[in-house]
DNA sequence: GTCTAACTAGACAACTGGTCTTGTTGAAAC
DNA sequence: GTTTCAACAAGACCAGTTGTCTAGTTAGAC
């Protein structure tokens, strides 16, 4: 079917990554896009060719570059599986994806098309297997059923969130637990 | 003293309200220092003058043209009065004022210099006093006193910032009733 | 009236995201 | 093996931005 020179994946494969880690440690505004290209010893057309924007490239390397990190276990004790669950969130947050994350987010105020992918491809996907947690508890007795649970996911989330784009108090793992303090007894049954 | 032309204080006020108007409705990068400067009949060097850059000029903006909003009520009754401050913080998040946060929150996270600037105009006061708020309360018995006050505050505040942020649920003021509830259990004496 | 710094107006420099041009390469179709 | 044609590299180019610089004007203190 295909006429002509087929897709370079392995070109795709380094714009990705030299986008992750340009990204990761420098912050999206100071890096442009001929400096990935140039990682990537890719042309920025070739870039271009394959993606709408500098931003559609970060968001598809951290899509890519975190698909199995902050696991969520399923132990039947949910209070300890979401403490567990954030700390994995909060190393994620600490490590140079947390760079990406803010910059995404950064983009994401000024353009809502940018906001609306961010929210299909990363936040949906990590919040609906969230959800599912809280209803599996509230199914099988642990959390009280009358509760708000997007508004608890929230409260859950929230501080950790806050604390990556405020910066206003450290980022640590040990914190989990007083996320989960905070809210816990609230929705306990 | 001052020898020469002294500062015209009607064009500062011009430039924050024009700066304040513009970027509320439309976005901190739909809005060019010129248009800012036209807005406010004022040539661009005169607000290089002042401020040192255009993001300067909307914190500035933010933080003159919001002192008085968000009240924090003190009845003696910290679950109602808190309750009520977040319904008028998320009034401002929804007004033209969010915006502003939103799009100089965005320019904190490529400049650390703007981050501190955000946080220590705009976000330490308003923490400062919700922090003396809830202080009080555990002093009176209201609050268990071995509570995490820092991470509580986040619980409270983190679901409206996280849903200006993100974007992924609606911001209502009758939502705030929700984040209580999440919060107020684990924290009541 | 003089002095001087703030003012207006607008050209200018530096940078960036994104497009376009030109020519080359390589896998598939013949 | 030859032809075909889209993906490739290299880099000029365009458009729009922030921020600086130049030149001349204005207004309040002395």
């Amino acid at each position: 079917m295909a006429r002509g020179r087929v897709r370079d994946d392995a070109a795709r494969v380094r714009v990705l990554e030299a986008a992750f880690e340009l990204v990761g440690a420098e912050g999206l505004t100071s890096v442009g896009i001929d400096a990935i290209a140039a990682e990537a010893g890719v042309a920025k057309q070739t870039i271009y060719r394959w993606w709408p924007s500098k931003t559609a490239v970060i968001l598809d390397a951290l899509v890519v570059g975190t698909m199995k990190e902050t696991p969520f276990p399923d132990s039947g004790d949910l209070r300890a599986d979401i403490e567990r669950h954030l700390r994995a969130v909060i190393a994620l947050f600490r490590s140079p994806t947390g760079n990406l994350i803010r910059s995404l987010l950064a983009s994401a105020q000024n353009d809502e098309a940018i906001a609306e992918e961010f929210r299909r491809r990363f936040w949906r996907p990590r919040r609906d297997l969230s959800r599912a947690r809280l209803d599996a508890a509230i199914a099988r007795g642990e959390v009280r059923p009358d509760i708000a649970v997007e508004t608890v996911l929230d409260a859950l989330y929230g501080p950790v969130w806050l604390r990556l784009m405020i910066g206003h108090r450290p980022l640590r793992p040990r914190d989990a637990a007083d996320v989960v303090d905070a809210v816990w007894d609230g929705i306990a049954a």
